[in-house]
DNA sequence: TTAGGGTTAG
């Protein structure tokens, strides 16, 4: 209650006001002043002058001034809440102008738990505000069983034949991906208005039947800006970016969105010089808009461009949200810059943004992938309230620094506090399994993921597993284990068999494992030069020069790769060469690249500051 | 005129 200090009698409004009214809240002179309130300062006032006079108990007054601190112009949602909790009995205003907010905010747990509470501990009944809001909690974080009950709560209460709560039952099922129940809330629907008929478009665009929408879209019997919207984003997905730019140039008016829309359809095709022309001429730019720039330059691997953008973010006076700090952090991640890191993180407690949710996750994970396993494990500390994804990400950074024992440590604590691992955990633990060369181990835990947690192996875990069996020389087993694996294996486990392969010799498994390498990517400079070194150290010279091997004639028109990373301040540039030794020079850099680099053949090239 | 559903960034 710290904002409420001023006196009430400083507002000449509440001067008159505070001159002896009698409390009738529904006469009350407040109303028409609260209506009135466009500032958090008078509304503050207002609210100060309602509890000194008592006014504030009249549950009238007490939802009113809730609601306004539940506008974002007005008050934070943490004071909203503080205010909430004065009221004794809340009424429906009150529960759902807080559940609205917390929707809003993507609170959507706190918002469920909100919805919860209202029918358990008062008398509120669900209403066609607040399901339409529990719904769109439930839509947000996909909680397809909570979402179900809710719709079953609307069929007994008959809530289900308000628009609003149908539109909102659509969207959840689209946003499920259970199109099929979404077209069944929608054919039940007799008034199917813009947003319900949008509803079912943003299902078949986000399912990827383009078709399905543009007959919708060309059904109805009028547009507003969001089904443009959604045409324009649902031919973006499908890369057909003339059609998207047909839209964008025909709806009769454009707002914030319709332009993000188009840059993000630029910019996940990759066309980064119409994404920034359109970017520059755009009358008005959001976070969203930023954040599109950014992740879209990020995501196709031009993590140099994404840090530009988000150095241009503050010359421009806009202020980063988490979105952008995530996607930043892990374009710096990936570039290995840890100064840069070290900077966003001193702006993350500068700021006083919260470890707890993701960007604890994306430090740690920043620090582990930059070399720098002390500050990922000191931050780790740090993070009172720790979740899943810390201990994962930490459990990832021992892995992938080889630090086995650490990396089961940890998992050993993070089951004893009652968390139960998931995909990303058992990734990061075999990681370390494989760093390590701890086989038994490996297959032990290996088993235990499906068997024990019902978590089934993904295309990640095959591969630390086949590089496992092939580190320490197990290369039938490894072998058996990418014929029997049920997905397509990717190009790192043909890296791996082939890396080791070399190392003890085996001829035909390499050359087999060359040649799948090659079939992912045909310039693959890398299946080149362990091939060369496979036959090489098997002293099959004849192989290495024979000019008429498909593998070995790359050699002739190999593309040079680079890769750089931050150390001690410096960018140091690799570059791939011919040398299967890795000469670290004077740096002594802790990367799990390193092990990688060095199987593939790379040199340190160049450094500059 | 105290409260609600549908579009863009992870």
């Amino acid at each position: 209650m710290a904002a409420i200090s001023s006196s009430p009698s400083s507002h000449p409004r509440l001067r008159r006001l505070s001159a002896g009214w009698s409390i009738s809240p529904e006469t009350h002179p407040i109303f028409p002043l609260l209506r009135l309130c466009r500032i958090s300062g008078e509304l503050e006032q207002i609210h100060a002058f309602a509890v000194k006079t008592g006014l504030f108990h009249a549950l009238p007054v007490s939802s009113r001034i809730l609601t306004l601190y539940c506008d974002p112009e007005l008050g934070s949602l943490g004071f909203a809440r503080s205010v909430f909790d004065q009221i004794p009995q809340p009424n429906s205003f009150a529960w759902n102008s807080l559940l609205k907010r917390l929707v809003d905010e993507k609170r959507s747990h706190d918002a469920i738990l909100l919805f919860q509470q209202m029918l358990t501990v008062s008398s509120v009944l669900p209403d066609n505000y607040n399901v339409p809001c529990a719904v769109k909690a439930c839509a947000h974080i996909h909680a397809f069983e909570e979402g179900k009950q809710l719709h079953g709560l609307t069929v007994k209460t008959r809530l289900g034949d308000d628009s609003f709560v149908r539109s909102s039952l659509l969207s959840f099922y689209s946003k499920c991906s259970h199109l099929e129940l979404a077209k069944k809330v929608f054919d039940h629907v007799c008034d199917k208005d813009l947003a319900t008929r949008n509803s079912l478009i943003d299902g078949y665009v986000k399912s990827g039947n383009i078709e399905a929408a543009r007959k919708m879209f060309e059904e109805m019997p009028k547009w507003d800006l969001f089904s443009w919207n959604l045409m324009i984003t649902g031919y973006s997905i499908r890369g057909e970016l003339e059609v998207a730019w047909e839209f964008f140039e025909r709806m009769p008016e454009k707002n914030v969105v319709s332009w993000n829309a188009m840059i993000g359809g630029f910019t996940k095709n990759g066309d980064f010089g119409s994404a920034r022309r359109l970017f520059d001429e755009m009358p008005y730019k959001n976070m969203v808009t930023w954040n599109t720039l950014i992740t879209g330059y990020q995501k196709l691997g031009f993590y140099e461009e994404a840090l530009k953008v988000f150095d241009e973010i503050f010359t421009k006076g806009f202020t980063p949200n988490t979105i952008t700090l995530v996607s930043s952090l892990s374009a710096i991640s990936e570039i290995a810059l840890v100064e840069r890191g070290r900077s966003v993180h001193m702006y993350i407690r500068k700021n006083g943004l919260s470890l707890e949710g993701i960007l604890g996750t994306c430090i740690i994970e920043m620090y582990s992938k930059c070399g720098e396993i002390d500050s990922a494990f000191s931050t780790f500390k740090e993070i009172r309230r720790k979740k899943l994804g810390h201990w994962s990400a930490m459990i990832m950074g021992f892995g992938m620094h080889g630090m086995a024992k650490e990396a089961i440590d940890l998992f050993i604590k993070m089951k004893e506090r009652g968390l139960k691992p998931d995909y990303i955990t058992f990734t990061g633990l075999l990681n370390g399994f494989s760093k390590a060369g701890m086989v038994d181990d490996g297959l032990q835990n290996f088993e235990l993921m499906s068997k024990e947690y019902g978590i089934e192996p993904t295309v990640e875990h095959y591969t630390y597993m086949v590089d496992l069996l092939s580190r320490v020389g197990h290369l039938e087993e490894a072998k058996k284990l990418v014929y029997h694996m049920p997905m397509r294996p990717k190009k790192m486990i043909w890296m791996s068999l082939l890396s080791c392969c070399r190392r003890y010799g085996e001829i035909e498994l390499g050359d087999l494992a060359a040649k799948s390498l090659v079939e992912f990517d045909p310039d693959s400079t890398a299946a080149y030069l362990l091939l060369y070194n496979l036959y090489a150290a098997a002293g099959l010279w004849g192989k290495v020069l024979n000019p008429r091997d498909p593998i070995m004639e790359r050699r002739a028109r190999k593309k040079t790769e680079s890769n750089s990373i931050e150390f001690n301040g410096s960018v140091h540039g690799f570059v791939i060469s011919d040398h299967s030794r890795f000469k670290t020079g004077e740096t002594n850099v802790k990367l799990e690249m390193r092990v990688r680099l060095n199987s593939a053949g790379f040199v340190q090239a160049y450094s500059r500051n």
